[in-house]
DNA sequence: CGCGATCTTGATAGGGTTCAAGGTCCGTGG
DNA sequence: CCACGGACCTTGAACCCTATCAAGATCGCG
């Protein structure tokens, strides 16, 4: 079942069998959610950690006017809330934006991996780690590019994560997010978005219709997000 | 010498004489940056990790046509690129913005605390966390908030962080950035950027001169920026 | 005192929000 | 099987925010 981790972190580095084992253990406890519901609610103090197993979820924190801004989207393999285990208290809410499919562990579990697994430890600070980098890249392309830009490295890096847990399919995945949704991923008006979409659409660079994208020109869209994937770490090396 | 780190880390969780110890054997090497030198350089693989001592640093990745955009900004005590030692690769620079003193650790040695101090590991682990936390909060406020309110979040944010490490002088704090690596900061032209401050001059929220930074109104500013400490960690619990 | 860096202000143009309305798609119930 | 409703997408128009261009003022250092 957790699978989609697997392949997450043994792009990084290698697993021993012992490693595997005890993470199939502590992620044992499995849960499902609908769309739209919170996994995890602002505010709260989880006992547990939740690993997406299936469908997509986001990270997102509401202003006092009621507006919404997307920090993170999470897919099969992402570890959506693991720093709770440190933070204690959320201080943001997490949301299935497709049904979901997830795998709890206990914090205590986790705990005792920091104990007793340090290269396994290793590799669940480096998942944090990697995630605090995407963050990064979402801030330059909020602050210094061009929407279409910022459309465009978000595509860019959604497929190179989706193609790391095989839910790619040739230049096409599935994205279940409606483009008011992703507004609140760029922080733009709704119309304002649907434009920009528009505009890629014209220009023969993607094509989005019944919930899935295709990369119809990968060279020309990497380009215009100037998109590195270095920052995603997609490489096997001692960690 | 790295006081402000025990402070940071003191803030979020008890430290033991022997934590505090290993910290320091492993933190003795110390350098000097001057204003303007970048202290890790994009693309490169740094064999040390480089903790603040005193100035402020930043991270900032520039985009093809020169534009550059600051992801975090760094005061005492922030550990600049922990995160190298197991990401390898820098995915972005970071830049002194004023003179610098740092303490540098060698990566094999801050494995070595990952494999025999594991609370002191989730210490360090939890202030990467935190760094997280904080790049999640600017892009809600880069998103979804009107410039003034940013900066107000900025100004929040930094006041607490500076807290924490004692860099506070009633409501003022030292503050060495430029009006145009502010406007880095915050994704914004110099032009505009120096309006939003001479508005939050004219409310009376702040003022900002020779390189001080006074919060005239902290109810005001706080509540402009919606600033809910949360985020920061800033309470001592077993972690 | 002079020079470079930084700050400030004005004017213009373009990008993005908001308001408004109509269109499309799909699931549900009569 | 068709009508209806709701969610989502699309388009137009007016207004506002922000970038850019340009110039002048101020500060701080040698």
């Amino acid at each position: 079942m957790i699978d989609p981790l697997f392949k997450n972190l043994e792009h990084r580095d290698v697993l021993s069998a012992d490693e595997r084992t005890l993470l199939q253990k502590v992620l044992r406890k499995e849960r499902r959610f609908a769309k739209g519901e919170d996994i995890v609610a602002d505010g709260s103090r989880p006992g547990t950690s939740t690993l997406i197993v299936e469908g997509f979820a986001a990270r997102y924190k509401l202003t006092e006017d009621g507006t919404r801004q997307i920090t993170a989207l999470h897919v099969p393999g992402d570890f959506v809330d693991l720093h709770a285990f440190m933070m204690k208290t959320m201080d943001h809410g997490i949301v299935a934006l497709s049904p979901c499919r997830v795998a709890l562990a206990e914090h205590p579990e986790l705990k005792a991996i920091t104990e007793n697994a340090p290269h396994l430890s290793r590799m669940l600070w480096l998942d944090t780690l990697i995630h605090g980098s995407i963050t990064r890249s979402w801030i330059v392309a909020m602050g210094r590019r061009s929407k279409s830009s910022h459309l465009a490295h978000i595509l860019c890096e959604l497929y190179s994560r989706l193609k790391v847990v095989d839910r790619v399919d040739g230049q096409s995945f599935a994205f279940p997010l409606s483009q008011g949704e992703m507004a609140d991923v760029m922080g733009l008006s709704l119309v304002h978005m649907n434009r920009v979409i528009q505009t890629m659409r014209r220009e023969g660079l993607i094509s989005w219709v019944n919930q899935i994208i295709t990369i119809l020109d990968w060279d020309r869209l990497s380009s215009l997000a100037e998109f590195d994937p270095l920052y995603l770490n997609l490489w096997v090396e001692p960690r």
